[in-house]
DNA sequence: GAAAATTTGTTCGTATGTATC
DNA sequence: CGATACATACGAACAAATTTT
């Protein structure tokens, strides 16, 4: 579907040029006036629609495709498509953003507890035997790398986003993915065999509650298993929380 | 400081030329060679020392200025640095993505309620008497207008924004901020007068579980306060959440 | 406060690479 | 494979905005 509310932008109002065609396109995505996939038009296209040259319309393109709103190709039949929505998208802005903001892995940690205690609570009350297969297929793989450190933290860590998925909540799950993408540079220590061991044992413990629809039950363990807010303050980090 | 890290540009490998100066920027930034504040030159001098058109690096600075890191002024003296980190600027990213993919209110007040359960009981541990004193401000100016269903609304998001602050974690702060923003307009409900004293009430309850620093029982409240998980799924949801 | 200098915003024209038909 | 449509990239120029002098 062709987007027909395009008019001449009238030079006179404030901001430039192109910012006014980006908050246009912006605000028609919010009203659900655009949707994914509607076609914009070619730059020039847009340019003669707009009333402005093709590079202006360039530049609103440029920010749009680079907040996510728009996609662009090339060739024949290429130009501009309101893009799918992208929910990892908006981890790199936040991991931009705390970093600029200097957030440091503390306060980043607080969040992600917050977020790891509810999707355990909510996967024991919303997942389905498919969502234990994967669980289960997630402890799985660990177990089996449990003497490789790096190995053994990236299965650890698909072990938790099955969590977040079995909580059928996909903002929950978003906003874990962002905030892992913010810690995991600082997290990347070396694990040993003992601690791996006592990883995959409180991993198991998570599942059994999800397993038994134990809401409660499932928040508690997911929250020891992050070592607990109270604890965490007083103790050093050398623990990998995964 | 001026950044010395600048090369120039081979036109070889993949990607498009703006996309590869995107990249070295944000990378730079990552790894904190590049900080807020830095200056990094005008469309005229980041041509010549990329090697590549104006043009070009336009488009790589309206993709980082869209991003947020960088900010852009005219004039003499302008140019482009590296932009103060802005936890704002994150939370229309989001917005956008949430939108375009489909998100509803439902899953997003799913996050929402984790994270405020987490203020709360953070809150309680490290609110300070200055926090104290904004939260009895919240409140008093919720009372004052508890008539006016959209002064009220605002004035009890007003409280519950407090209470991240006085968590004293940004990331939380940051988080709320963006799903508050996605919610609102979905939200603009108008509150009878009678609803309104009850919220009244269980914001108190709130503070005063904060104020005797009772991390759980502020916890606790604040889930109340929120409908729970478990209410809030078998309701309509008539009353607004503040 | 006015003038000068600097820098982005915007336009036109042109050439080239790339994907689709 | 050729033709077509489109984004990418370059160069030169002027307008508008903002700081410095």
């Amino acid at each position: 579907m062709s987007a027909t509310f395009i008019n001449k932008i009238s030079p006179v109002r404030g901001g430039t040029l192109s910012s006014r065609i980006v908050e246009e396109i912006r605000d028609a995505v919010f009203q659900g006036r655009l949707s994914p996939g509607d076609f914009l038009g070619s730059e020039n296209d847009l340019a003669d629609r707009f009333g402005v040259s093709r590079i202006t319309v360039r530049d609103a393109l440029r920010s749009l495709s680079a907040t996510g709103i728009v996609e662009i190709r090339q060739g024949a039949g290429g130009g501009a498509r309101i893009a799918n929505g992208n929910l990892d998208h908006f981890a790199d802005a936040l991991a931009v953003q705390f970093q600029l903001a200097g957030v440091g892995t503390e306060e980043t940690l607080g969040a992600q507890s917050a977020i790891e205690g509810m999707t355990a609570e909510l996967a024991a009350e919303h997942r389905t035997t498919k969502d234990l297969t994967r669980l289960t297929e997630a402890i799985e793989r660990a177990s089996q790398v449990v003497e490789d450190a790096a190995a053994f933290t990236e299965a650890s860590l698909a072990f938790h986003l099955a969590v977040a998925e079995a909580s059928h909540n996909r903002a929950l799950v978003a906003l874990l993915r962002a905030l892992r993408y913010v810690v995991w540079p600082a997290e990347n220590k070396s694990a040993t065999r003992e601690v791996s061991e006592r990883v995959q044992k409180t991993h198991r413990a998570i599942y059994e509650r999800i397993e038994a629809r134990d809401g409660a039950g499932a928040r508690e363990a997911m929250n020891q298993h992050l070592g607990g807010i109270q604890a965490s303050k007083n103790r050093k980090r050398t623990e990998v929380p995964c």
